[in-house]
DNA sequence: GCATATTCGGATAAACTAATCTTAAAAAAA
DNA sequence: TTTTTTTAAGATTAGTTTATCCGAATATGC
């Protein structure tokens, strides 16, 4: 569905919006432990979430990434997008490069409904909600917690 | 979403639904041409669904592979189990081993509802109803076709 | 039985994704 | 200004998926 990388990256964005309060910055050290993540391969991927103003980077001592109040009601799609790529929402679930609306393979119609299905639940999902199921409500666990 | 390999796999079965009427049988070369697909692959490919009887093969002469009449109607799922496995209809959004039911992660209520309409698309579509959506009513194509 | 057309099966190679390592850059504090 | 703590960036390695190759097995027709 997508990638583990991209998993990976939403397990980050919502720990760091999860604990958003106050200018409190966390090293890649941490974030990797607390997501269950590999370290150098997670610190790769707050880079790019970064680079795309997902989350936020400060260098130096106390320094560490972390999540502004702006940026909590970003769809997790942008981290999608940020990581994978777009791609999966548009391409044809057979894989066929000619598929289209126009000139659909057997099977477009049943898979554009679970497309569009994907594409709207990722677009309504934002950090924040994530975050805040993983607090309140009986939904919680990110890693080992 | 389905691995590259599975999409291959499905394309390949329903255009041998398609030709399904004699016992006309049809050699790999053949087949990955029609499905535009690489022929070594396709071969491998065909392999794995013959031994899992979702099509049949006849070695020699004038043999190939082919799909027998109550083959038509097994669910595409059937495939996806043979080429990828049933994990992605099973497993966390987010990737998390611990996510269940009883203990979700954040994002399991949304994506249960996608992942379990995937699951319910790829049960109910038969290779003869793809089959079938090649032949007649709009949708058509499957390579360049 | 022999030649031929085909699938079958194992080994190998190439490409992509995931993961690591190493050095640089930046910011803060001493 | 120097040291320390952190992210940034590039190069490298490992693992997985995709793709190829080749010899063996099997069925058909002569």
């Amino acid at each position: 569905m997508i990638s583990k990388s991209c998993q990976y990256a939403i397990r980050a964005a919502v720990f760091l919006a999860s604990r958003a309060d106050e200018n409190l910055k966390m090293n890649v050290k941490i974030i990797a432990k607390e997501i269950d993540a590999p370290e150098a391969f997670t610190a790769k991927t707050l880079q790019i979430l970064n680079k795309h103003s997902i989350i936020t980077s400060l260098k130096g001592p106390h320094g560490g990434f972390f999540i502004e109040e702006h940026q909590l009601d970003a769809p997790i799609l942008n981290i999608v997008n940020a990581i994978d790529g777009l791609q999966i929402f548009k391409s044809c679930g057979l894989g066929l490069k000619k598929c289209s609306e126009t000139n659909p393979c057997p099977f477009h119609n049943d898979y554009k409904i679970l497309r569009d299905a994907m594409l709207s639940t990722f677009e309504k999902t934002t950090i924040r909600i994530l975050a805040h199921n993983l607090e309140n409500g009986d939904p919680f666990l990110l890693a080992g917690r």
